[in-house]
DNA sequence: GGCTTTCGATGCATCGGTGTATCGAATACA
DNA sequence: TGTATTCGATACACCGATGCATCGAAAGCC
């Protein structure tokens, strides 16, 4: 229990804590937090129930956990993608690979939703989770200061703020379309379309489809 | 069961369905689609079992029956507001008429979000759900058509069928922020913006907040 | 208004999931 | 390597939901 002090830093717990989590993540992306058993879990994973309430005590704090875990990771490459070129922002190729970084696959934006849905019923879980788009925003609104001068604003949004708040926008817009019809390459070509549409006045790349 | 057929077209029958229906969008929306049993929706709306075995053969039929229901009432609102001036378009006002129709209340959007993470996972579902979007969109993209000419589109974005497609992922977007932060005035004028902004290359009015 | 049909309430059997308590086994530390 | 302690598997009791089968009552039809 105290995870402060290391009181005795076991190393299979890290490891079955891991493996469940795993697990856990296969199961939710597959059937949706709601329609699935502790048993469940713990049968994907491979242990029995003994070992989940040992290292968890509902399903919802696993949920929460797992979450917070991918989001993380996310962020940082996300991060990352933003940081890798100098102070002259190259709008197009930064829009390429954060577009390659958040629109990997389908099973995390199922997930993701799922987790929102879930937020947009619990309060604390929406402070939490509004606080993390809050960070990503302000990490992007950042990168689109830096660049002032260098590549020019449309002044439609009003400040960089804004714009980041349009990029999340669009993200969110464009990822609900993926969980339909599952074409990830296409939603990756209409993000980068509808971003530089949004961070540019200059011409985008029209290329259409049905659905 | 013969629905074709007016066999015995019992009238309570009908009211009873409407009962059903009206409770379980209200325990769908606090409870969320997963954690909701059908004893509770009977309870809701003040009937037992029997009830709704008589009406329904799952909970997933009634929820797809629900959905529906709803969703076809919104597209005529919103296909109302968009027929309503003539061909001369005026985008500011038409974007405030559907505006006002399309983020009406949050709980239609949980239970929106509800079904699609449903359709996420059930290929048949997402496909009644993409032709409503496909509908949905081609009444924009007329409407946009129509107005051709009156007000100058922005060509970022290709033809008329692209700024129909980037209409619905704004609103979409707006959606998610929406259900986190619980503040449907605040939503709807980020929405407009967000949509001027895209159908205009003109001047948007800039107006920011914390989350 | 009587008669028939359908609707919906009640009771029951069943099942799956939950949580806890207990116990053997694996692991860290000396 | 011995031993104390934690981890996780097994067993059990419990609860809630499900779906069915039955039956009284309301509604439509003549």
């Amino acid at each position: 229990m105290g995870e402060g002090t290391t009181g005795r830093v076991t190393r299979r717990r890290v490891r079955t804590r891991a493996n469940l989590l795993d697990a856990a993540f296969s199961v939710f992306a597959a059937k949706g937090f709601g329609h699935v058993s502790i048993e469940e879990v713990c049968e994907a994973a491979g242990y029995s129930r003994g070992a989940f309430y040992s290292n968890f005590s509902s399903l919802d704090e696993l949920f929460f956990a797992l979450y917070q875990e991918r989001a993380d990771l996310i962020a940082e490459q996300v991060a990352g993608a933003l940081a890798l070129d100098g102070p002259g922002l190259d709008v197009p190729a930064a829009v390429d690979r954060v577009t390659d970084v958040l629109l990997l696959d389908r099973d995390w934006l199922l997930v993701k939703t799922d987790f929102l849905v879930h937020a947009a019923r619990d309060p604390d879980v929406a402070r939490s989770l509004l606080e993390h788009r809050a960070r990503l925003r302000r990490a992007i609104a950042d990168r689109l200061a830096r660049a002032r001068g260098h590549t020019a604003l449309p002044a439609v949004l009003g400040d960089t703020d804004g714009a980041a708040h349009a990029v999340v926008a669009a993200y969110d817009g464009v990822t609900t379309q993926l969980l339909l019809d599952g074409d990830v390459e296409h939603a990756r070509a209409w993000l980068k379309q509808l971003l530089t549409a949004l961070l540019t006045d200059g011409s985008g790349t029209p290329d259409h489809r049905q659905n």
